[in-house]
Formats: C-alpha cells, sequence, structure tokens
DNA sequence: CGATACCTGAGT
DNA sequence: ACTCAGGTATCG
C-alpha cells in the first residue's frame, strides 16, 4: 500500500501526537509482526521512552526514543509493506482491537493509543539502537529526503542493462518508489518502461529526475494514495488516486493523451504504460502534457 | 537478473 | 476456483 508519499503523510500526521508523548504500554498480541524476536524484549526496549521525533527514509517509518537513564537512543522501525496501517486513536475515544487485525498497540502518556493493523501480516515493528539504524534503512538516495537530478539518475540507472521499470523499483538505488508512482513517473517522463537504464540520455535523465519529483511532491500534497487499505495516521484517505494518468488504468484512457493504456508485466509487477505517451524502447522522449482529473 | 514465497480478501 | 493487489527477502 504505502509508497514514499503515504509514508510521509503518516509520518506527518502522527507528529503532533506523539512527539513528546511517553511509551507507557505495549502490547503485540500477534507476535509475527516482530518477525521473530521477542514480545517481552521488544517492550522493554520501548516501555518509558519519550518520543523524540519522527523520521522516515524510503517507505520506513521510524520513532526516535529518547536515551533512557543510561541507554542509548533507540529507533522503533516500521514497515507497512502492502495493507499495514499505523494510526492514533486519541484519549478518550473507543479503542475497539480487531482480533484478526490488530496486530500491536502502545498506550502513551496523556491517554492516547498508537495502533499497528495489518490484514495480510507482511508489515513488520523492530527496534535498533542508535549506531545501528542506518544498516537497518533502505541503503538507495531517498528522492524526497536528499533529492534527485539527471546526473545522479544517469550515474545510478545509467549503465545497467535492466529495464527502467525493474530499476526504479530496486531500493538500493532510489528508495521509496513502488509501483504505483514507478509507473506514473515513466508516464510522466515519456520513457516506456522496458526501456534499458542505458537508453537514458541526460535530455531523458532530466527528464525522469523531473518527473519523478514531480509526482512525488503533488501525491504528497494530496495525502498520497488510496486504493485499498491505506489510510493516514489520523485514519483518513489519501486523494491523488484520481489524478493517476496510467496506474491502475489498462484499457481505460490515458489522463494525457486519451489513447487506451496497456499493461505488462515487468519483474513480476503490472506495469501500466500509454503507448502514445510512451512509444516502445529507445531512451528520450518529449514529455506528456499534463491534464486535469476527469 | 526474474521467479517464488510470504498472507488475506475482493472480485470475476 | 481462480486472479489480482501498494513490498521485499530469498532463491536459482
Ligand atoms: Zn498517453
Amino acid at each position: 500500500m504505502p509508497e514514499l508519499p503515504e509514508v510521509e503523510t503518516v509520518r506527518r500526521t502522527l507528529v503532533p501526537h506523539l512527539v513528546g508523548r511517553r511509551i507507557r504500554t505495549v502490547s503485540v498480541p500477534h507476535a509475527h509482526v516482530l518477525g521473530g524476536a521477542s514480545p517481552r524484549a521488544f517492550a522493554s526496549a520501548l516501555r518509558g521512552r519519550r518520543i523524540g521525533g519522527l523520521s522516515r527514509r524510503g517507505k520506513y517509518l521510524v520513532l526516535d526514543l529518547e536515551a533512557d537513564g543510561g541507554g542509548e537512543p533507540t529507533h522503533l522501525v516500521v514497515h507497512l509493506r502492502m495493507t499495514g496501517r499505523l494510526a492514533f486513536v486519541p484519549a478518550g475515544a473507543p479503542f475497539t482491537p480487531d482480533p484478526r487485525h490488530t496486530h500491536a498497540w502502545m498506550g502513551l502518556s496523556g491517554g492516547g493509543r498508537l495502533t499497528f493493523h495489518d490484514v495480510r501480516k507482511f508489515g513488520r515493528l523492530g527496534w535498533v539502537g542508535h549506531a545501528d539504524l542506518a544498516g537497518a534503512l533502505p541503503s538507495g538516495r531517498d528522492p524526497v529526503l536528499e533529492g534527485v537530478d539527471g546526473p545522479v539518475l544517469l550515474r545510478l540507472l545509467g549503465t545497467r542493462r535492466a529495464p527502467l521499470k525493474s530499476l526504479l523499483l530496486r531500493q538500493d538505488l532510489l528508495c521509496g518508489l513502488g509501483n504505483i508512482y514507478a509507473n506514473e513517473a515513466l508516464h510522466r517522463a515519456g520513457l516506456h518502461p522496458l526501456c534499458a537504464g542505458a537508453g537514458l540520455d541526460q535530455a531523458a535523465a532530466d527528464g525522469l529526475a523531473a518527473a519523478i519529483g514531480g509526482v512525488l511532491a503533488e501525491a504528497l500534497a494530496f495525502q498520497g494514495t488510496t486504493l485499498w487499505d491505506y489510510r493516514t495516521g489520523d485514519g483518513e484517505r489519501g486523494g491523488f488516486g484520481r489524478f493517476l494518468r496510467v496506474y491502475g488504468r489498462a484499457g481505460l484512457p490515458c489522463r494525457a493523451c486519451g489513447t487506451p493504456v496497456e499493461a505488462l508485466r515487468v519483474a513480476g509487477r503490472t506495469s501500466a504504460f500509454c503507448p502514445r505517451c510512451q512509444p516502445a524502447a529507445a531512451g528520450r522522449r518529449r514529455p506528456p502534457v499534463a491534464v486535469d482529473a476527469g
């Protein structure tokens, strides 16, 4: 469910509820969310700690927990995978955990709760000491934290023979893009998903960098894309779905030119593309013109 | 590299 | 009964 704009939205919506609060209680009724780690160790690593801030890298969300007594700072690391949800339940609001899908929650000072819900059970919670945080996060460049431009993309992608679509999904090159925004960025850049990384020239790389930055910024402004499960930290839906130009639109008109969108399978994922805006392989192409949602 | 496994639910 | 879904770790 969540790619960079969704995870960043969850981060932003949780900040006002969590920062400065202390974790009082930790409940993990379904230990699978810890990926084999001990619920008792998890609870004792978190209990009593003050949440100093929330950060994000790629699709990972991190709660920064301040040093407690003599301890070192610790980080609660969350990955929502496909259907995970983190939500804040305010003090006094009814809290009714779904016995099947609410896998963990924390009671906070002030009476609120942070809950983790996940239908498909791919999502994970973990904790690491400060020294190990970087190693727990994706190594690729985060296009929002660090920016991307044409030269960076040429360096990262320009020597590889794999299809651009596969490369954009690799979190060790760029982190944060998933299937929705990889498809949308390629469409905005006028690049076919099967175009090789090495097929990029300077102009195409500039265009792709602008497309990535643009689609992420726009999606963020609408609090991300809710197709099914994704919700912000306040339980709201993201509103960017109506602006998607090709993702999920196979057989429907491209939102830039009206040509029917086609679908391909690349690296096990569906790639939606417009045959007119993104003509066959090869490199550079002029970007399609943006159009309002219909 | 791509394919497969991990899970559940929704839709056909 | 079968296909598909926002992701990624692990396999060959
Ligand atoms: Zn088009």
